[in-house]
DNA sequence: TCAAATTCATTCGTATGCAAATGATATCAA
DNA sequence: TTGATATCATTTGCATACGAATGAATTTGA
């Protein structure tokens, strides 16, 4: 139909515009970035399920935050690992309903809610990092050990 | 206390490696893989949306793949776009609320859902193509074009 | 000092993302 | 042929993820 015809003249000037230079027309969404950075970050999360089951990528991540900076306020927390403070609430009620962490006032600035990791929080944090660095290995484990190290320094300048 | 007396064992005996050989037994969060890949991630999707403020990437990746593949079934399309059957639902739930796809019965097989285009569809994705290419762009934007080509040929070996 | 702006936290709404269970249909194999 | 498997789609439940609106508390600046 009308379309079709359309469609007819779109294959010529393609072939046209690619006999004058070898420029591909085509959007291939596999090739894209953020295509392949979200397939990326599905792997890894797979990967992190296999290996860490009772804990989420996120929830590890304040674990290990908390365990590196000791008792912050909720809002700092979210700032150090990348989360807004919708999603880090979340992540903490979670975390506190199991017992890992607890919450308390700040005495001074009554706006603060301080997060801090209970024995519970700190032995799990402590148990599980080692199996993390498993987790990062795994996940690079496509790549050789110089593409490894060339990689993570370009991931890091694009985020 | 007890808990603290520990903690000073670790750090005479993190030491006394480190004396051995320059080895970091800390861990830390910024320099995991998979915490990078979740901030890239976000980055990307910060982009898209302020370019294309009216479409998810998971539904462009549908819209761009329907409009690459042609009708397919629901299923199928997730295998396309990396979505496992539930989130590929409610991504074709929503396009077709807006009239972006139509739904149809396979007739041979009575299971498939088909999936299409519909003419709106068609037009916004040819639309929204070319801001996309901008999307990417800018994406690998913190790179040069020689750093962006091997950091695109090391993703796609992890993805 | 005190009104404006900022910060911290919460809540609501919407949109992925996936595991697990279920039902309908189709295919395979004994 | 039919019973076991496999495939397709849906539903439920849970967990991020973020924009926007709100309220409480703090800080800033004229």
């Amino acid at each position: 139909m009308g379309w079709a015809a359309v469609s007819a003249g779109e294959e010529v000037r393609l072939k046209l515009v690619e006999a004058e230079e070898p420029e591909d027309n085509d959007y291939h969404l596999q090739e894209q970035v953020g295509f392949i950075l979200r397939k990326a970050h599905q792997r890894h999360v797979a990967i992190f399920a296999a290996h860490i089951a009772d804990l989420t990528p996120p929830q590890f991540a304040a674990l290990a935050k908390l365990h590196d900076v000791g008792e912050t306020s909720q809002n700092q927390l979210g700032t150090l690992i990348a989360m807004d403070a919708a999603t880090v609430k979340g992540v903490i009620d979670r975390l506190k309903a199991r017992g890992l962490v607890e919450l308390s006032k700040h005495e001074v600035d009554k706006r603060r809610l301080l997060v801090n990791l209970t024995a519970e929080g700190r032995d799990a944090i402590e148990r599980l990092i080692p199996l993390a660095r498993g987790i990062t290995e795994e996940t690079l484990a496509p790549l050789s050990a110089k593409e490894a190290a060339t990689f993570m320094r370009l991931l890091a300048k694009l985020a």
